[in-house]
DNA sequence: TAAGATTGACCGATCAATCTTA
DNA sequence: TAAGATTGATCGGTCAATCTTA
């Protein structure tokens, strides 16, 4: 009978911690035809178009990850993609109407489905120093 | 441009950090032909063989999941696998003498590899309120 | 019927290799 | 040459369906 959470290292623990956070609201997404990674993509195209490598640095991704992203949420109507006129070997990806609609109703959806104890300042606040600190190293931006 | 990590929502912050540490020392477990489903498995394994659906309540991951991790393990010699004696249905998963020395080696690894501000008692602790809440309610176990 | 395990189809992410355009 | 994007192979995870044994 395997026990021993308490022994875990914290790689392990923020890994699962991420997962389980996730299944709680894995339904209500689906149910909007939406994928978390699908949901990053709406958040960062809130200023306008953007580059898929733009795209990519913004949810600290790797752009091949990005571009099949992309592909889906491009399939399921909730973005478009154009090449860029100014440099044809870059796509600009904008937010259709669909996709801001299915933005503003998740949303809030997200924070109700949150469960207790997770939505915490000081948790938050060591995340961002985690996630600042080892951004630099990966993708050179803060 | 895209910013903005201090409004991303909780979920987010727990899932990427968990990928980048997890960055951290990939190549370490690599050259060690060990992946970190796989280094859970070698773990639970210290007191003894188990079944792979209590591997799976114990990895706090679908059966699955689990079935096929096993396979992996099993491919690179770490682990064995033989059918239950008395109860055909199980399968009794085993570490071999090579998926021990490899534990060993990939325990110190994981302590020095660890980026600084990760490994903080408060941060664990949090995080495993948050693992054993959402556990109970997906595995009924604590 | 139920429990243990496997397989198929899919999403998310990585690395490596490739293609097109600057 | 380098930058932007895509494709192939692989691992980790999920759900759904299936198979074997209890």
């Amino acid at each position: 009978m395997p026990e021993g959470i308490d022994d875990w290292p914290t790689g392990r623990l923020l890994a699962t911690a991420a997962r389980l956070v996730e299944h709680a609201w894995l339904d209500a997404l689906a149910r909007e035809d939406l994928t978390h990674a699908g949901l990053v993509v709406l958040h960062l195209l809130g200023d306008g178009p953007l580059s898929q490598t733009a795209l990519a640095e913004g949810a600290r991704v790797e752009v091949q990850t990005m571009s099949r992203t992309i592909e889906r949420l491009e399939r399921a109507g909730h973005v478009e993609r154009q090449r860029d006129a100014a440099d044809a070997r870059r796509m600009l990806v904008t937010r259709t109407e669909a996709g801001a609609t299915v933005l503003d109703r998740v949303g809030e959806l997200e924070r109700e489905t949150m469960p207790d104890g997770v939505d915490d300042p000081a948790l938050r606040d060591q995340l961002i120093r985690i996630v600042s600190s080892l951004s630099e190293q990966r993708w050179d931006r803060g």
